[in-house]
DNA sequence: CATGAATGAGATTTCATTCAT
DNA sequence: TATGAATGAAATCTCATTCAT
């Protein structure tokens, strides 16, 4: 890689970074490309030869979040992890990047296509490691015989629900750093077949 | 009422319809008041001569909205229904204006500040009922003795999630229509104390 | 007059004192007829019935102003009156119309052109008398002899200063309650041919 | 400075340039900026990129103008001067902006509170200087012993009202250039203590 | 004659995108 | 490659005037 494209490169991630950090301060609708260029640091027109338009600028956002935390995901993840564990490694992946992830979830109707897949993709990672560990528990009939969409939909709206009320629930800083091990604990407990 | 006012107040409901449906289907920010001027069949300046500004004509339709939402709650409760009967009651009313309410709960964050007292009131009134029955089934034993709060926030969370991806689990039509019983049931058989 | 005809003379006079007060307070050129129409408690297409647009019902205002100045003066002017009595009148005939006439003054090249054709009236009345009143004293040699255009045009010059900047030299109430003896007697002051 | 700089530097001065154009011929207060954008040759975006707004543009062209009265004034001000040159210098520097000059002191009342601030600017100049050399005459008993205040206003009155009505007493072109000499003369003529 | 609801032209301002430098 | 000035298409809102009731 020769100086130009270093510098290119360095470029690109400049204003990339100043995007996820406006963004996920502001959320992908309402913050101008004018905005996301002073915060990079860089000309106006310059965000423009980096991405062809605002909207592959968000993309591109998105799809680094995908990558971050699906990477993480995986990074975290042992076979044989406890479903406490799985639910943990999701968490903290989250909790890593969550004003921007509560942003994107929120607008995500608002947001090209595109936008979809990346939060499909997200979602089948950790659907797979939960499925993973929920099928075994089930057959151990240590868990509840529901089917895996519906548990699966019932944890991914319970942390969505609290996302999106983060401002309500923790006024100041993470809702998840504050919550997770207590919604964790909660939503095993949900589960559990359980005969006192 | 004379014909005047009669004229007047229909302008305003044809106004306030166009309003609700281009906002059920495009949601509250996107759409122009141009656009919902067009849709009614009037005048763009009329718009504003029913509503002071657009802010006032959303917080019109979002009011409406919870009106109309809280009064079906209301109207559909009777004392000593069981958990299926409230969660229904609350299900039936979100779905004769699913579409709307989804925008409401995703949009919220980039809405007045008054909207966000619409959904506290609506969320305020199923949670009164919701709380009377699970407090009852919690001392007969019958469910799980978890937080009340951490139970209304599965039950909501788990309803927004499917509402918020609607159009991936219904693509055309209503969701809640497909899945209401089948979430009923499921979130119930969570709850249950279960020994078998 | 029968009963329809004076009932729609008081209308049209209602409309027009409320026009005259509204633009007394706010000048002419800002006030909507809207706001004029409030005032004289009428509706707002009323307004129009009675004067066929905005720019007429500014002109009968104005015509209004321009027959109650120049009726004014008439009246307290008799012949032989000294150069300090007719200053006196015409300041006492402002005076009674402070803020609607000077409105008139300043926003006279916004207003149509019939607007100065009232205030040249106005202006020509006084111009008559002060001239009567100045060529005999000229002829005494006991004021200055210059000509009469300059002496006028330094009179209402003076005036009109005062009264455009009356909310600095009087912030609540009349300039020429405060200012008109002393305006008086130091313009005569001007005037004479004075060898101390 | 490079040719970028300079370029928009000329773009703003095009823009300034056409505003004061526009506003010498109509006022400020009714044109509007799409009026003042046509005239300067650019978009209409273009005006609100180097205004903020449309009363940032007008306060632009009005401390344009101060600056150059006083500027004029100062520089043709020498220690010295006769009465009669300080009211030439005085009224020279208006004759240049004499139109826009005219629709600022008519229009004041209706614009930003900062306008006045420039006006009451250039009145302090043109009066300190009246000042200096009224004093040393009224202390050799050459012009009468009224307060300056007064003697000021009745000037300064003298000339807006020949402003306020140039295009009654110079239908085309200056009222300035046609009445200065007379009207200094006149005015002198006027203060002096006179025995004939 | 009076009403006041409806109209629609126009005003200011924002912002993604282009392109000459 | 980077710049940032310029563009022009919206979007919201105001208000004189018309006209059915």
């Amino acid at each position: 890689m020769n100086k130009r494209t270093q510098q290119r490169e360095q470029t690109r991630i400049e204003i990339l970074t100043a995007a996820e950090h406006i963004y996920a301060v502001h959320g992908f609708i309402r913050p101008s490309t004018q905005m996301v260029a002073k915060e990079a640091g860089v000309a106006h027109g310059t965000v423009f030869l980096h991405f062809q338009s605002q909207e592959k600028l968000i993309l591109a956002v998105i799809e680094n979040l995908g990558q971050s935390l699906t990477s993480q995901i995986h990074e975290s993840s042992v076979p044989g992890h406890s479903l406490n564990e799985v639910l943990q490694t999701y968490l903290t992946a989250i909790e890593a990047n969550e004003s921007l992830y509560t942003h994107l979830i929120m607008e995500l109707p608002q947001l090209p296509k595109e936008a979809q897949q990346t939060v499909i993709g997200i979602q089948s990672v950790i659907a797979h490691h939960l499925d993973q560990v929920m099928s075994q528990l089930k057959k151990e009939k240590k868990i509840k015989d529901l089917s895996f969409p519906f548990l699966f939909n019932t944890w991914i709206g319970l942390i969505h629900y609290y996302l999106m009320n983060r401002r309500l629930f923790a006024p100041h800083g993470s809702v998840l750093a504050v919550y997770k091990d207590q919604l964790i604990a909660n939503f095993i407990t949900l589960l559990e077949v359980d005969c006192t």
